[in-house]
DNA sequence: CTATAATACTACCAAATTAGTAGGAATAGC
DNA sequence: GCTATTCCTACTAATTTGGTAGTATTATAG
């Protein structure tokens, strides 16, 4: 029942885009300094969250990675789903209920579904935005 | 980001003792038949839930597991953590804080302590008993 | 046009966790 | 003493996690 490092590692990476975002790419070298987390490790990472448009890169010599859109329109969950997959407690949320013979008469599963819904809400409900302001309402931060 | 077998056989444990309790001692053969699961895999879960005193146990012949308290005297989340340890999503907020040398100005904390929170006022806030009834209110159920 | 700095791609790997199985010892009741 | 049960200690195969390594490709500067 925990985040792995990618889905953390993700989260970090979006925020150090967003917080450095100077309107040309970041590259990962810089990032990797910033973070301490290895060129190669946020490699595998940033490729993941390339492929699903959160993120635009340059090869090459001044090349990077850059935000493909604003803090406020990405969502944790959103991010966190790329990394960890369908966010669900339990796996017979995640496929079609078919699988499972008991769902009739399962008593457990009303309860997980319950507990997705609250998760879901929660990291949908949150936006990256929200986490760059920080807890005090970010009035030291500008973006 | 998922819970693991133990968690959700414990819980299915704990149900089957509840709905199965005539006053007596239930061997693990039988849950295991209603159950599908191997005798020898529900000895360590139970195990588990008899040192924490969710169950009392008798050896011997006509021996077997039995609840120690009403079905509204357990939390789900009470049962989960037995299996589970502590269900937060990430390891920072399980062990004292002090740790991680960002905590100051770690812009992910707030969000990762959010998160545990919803998850434990959830998985907390609802008993056995709640599961028991069943999503229609349990009109057929009688404990 | 060449050197350099970066991403892109493919492969590999060690450690930890998960999901069990196996065998035998102790014990309670008949 | 027989039987049905819990109790205890190992063991293990498969999967996931958390990375590392090497090489190819590409963009820019000079």
């Amino acid at each position: 029942m925990k985040i792995s490092t990618k889905g953390r590692y993700a989260i970090r990476i979006m925020l150090d885009l967003a917080l450095n975002d100077k309107g040309d790419f970041i590259p990962l070298k810089n990032i990797s300094e910033r973070q301490g987390i290895s060129v190669k490790y946020l490699e595998q990472i940033v490729t993941l969250l390339q492929k699903a448009g959160f993120v635009k890169s340059l090869r090459g010599n001044n090349g990077g990675y850059r935000l493909t859109k604003t803090p406020k329109d990405y969502t944790i969950g959103g991010i966190l789903r790329i990394t960890e997959g369908n966010l669900v407690p339990v796996s017979c949320l995640a496929d079609a209920v078919n699988t499972c013979p008991r769902v009739d008469k399962c008593l457990t599963l009303p309860f997980w579904t319950g507990l997705q819904k609250v998760i879901k809400d929660y990291i949908d409900g949150t936006t990256l935005y929200d986490l760059l302001k920080g807890p005090d309402g970010g009035e030291n931060f500008c973006i």
